[in-house]
DNA sequence: TATTGTTATACTCTATAACTATA
DNA sequence: TATAGTTATAGAGTATAACAATA
């Protein structure tokens, strides 16, 4: 029996900016994932080792806010990322009932490599543009990310993973 | 006790353009869903009338197919659809295995509101942005897509939706 | 009484594989 | 034997609420 021919129904064409973000931002979060993948993190556990080094002494409490990750599973991050000596865990003098999360060195270490798969991760999504397109393009996706609302640094997509 | 301000740890500056993808990207696409979650419907749902409405006489197979979507799903979208009477199902003469799907009026009329949704949402998500900026935004955009072969018209995320 | 961190549990969701009918 | 569509089910993942320690 004669298959139709599977031709293309569309292209790009038709499609405006928003389409074309959720593409390309569920494509580039993806390959982000494999990456760190690699290093055998999840994109919210490398976003917890960003703000525990920025803000060292930060509660769990305050992460689980400031990245919009469930208080609970916050918990289950930081025992392993503990258990792997990345981070350690301190109670506080002043409330004993909260811990100050601290990275240890071997998790500054990691925080380079994380920064390393940042930087060659961006360089290959934006790969077919040169210097000045890429500059631009980042100028107006820092327009509509600051109309918008969006926390600089957080995923709004966390609360999922 | 006198608890630390709260001062914003880093600006968009620092961040590149993977990553303001992947922050806008999930806010477009979480705005999307509430956008057509107004017309009762989710977006692989949405992205099986358009399909359907392009390629009348498509099968389940092929959607699945398409959109990336497990065969099993496609049956339990295509079964509330089909009760909603925006699509119907017809055995292939050709193949008796097979189902044939096309849209209802209904279904049309209803394209047609999702038509008005999704330029409405295009709308907001590139509001700050004037028509040459936005029409840059789209060439750039559309040239990434294209280099990272996604499909036009496919949002990579349906398989976990 | 309220809050931090923790644990347990009910719930949902997903993927896989088994099943039928046709080919 | 293979494929389209369907159904059932086991496993994973999520959110909620209950709990102990401290404020």
């Amino acid at each position: 029996m004669s298959k139709p021919v599977d031709t293309p129904v569309e292209s790009h064409q038709q499609f405006g900016a928003a389409f074309l973000l959720t593409q390309l931002g569920t494509h580039a979060a993806t390959r982000f994932g494999e990456r760190v993948g690699e290093l055998a993190l999840t994109p919210p556990q490398v976003g917890m080792l960003r703000l525990i080094g920025q803000r060292p002494g930060m509660s769990q409490q305050a992460l689980a806010d400031h990245l919009g990750l469930l208080p609970s599973k916050v918990v289950s991050f930081v025992d392993e990322l503990e258990g792997r000596e990345l981070l350690a865990r301190s109670r506080s003098a002043r409330d004993r009932r909260v811990y100050e999360l601290t990275l240890t060195d071997h998790g500054r270490a990691l925080m380079g490599s994380i920064r390393e798969v940042a930087a060659a991760h961006d360089a290959a999504i934006t790969e077919p543009l040169d210097d000045a397109e890429r500059a631009h393009l980042v100028k107006l996706l820092r327009r509509l990310a600051e109309h918008h609302g969006l926390t600089p640094g957080v995923h709004p997509g966390y609360r999922k993973m």
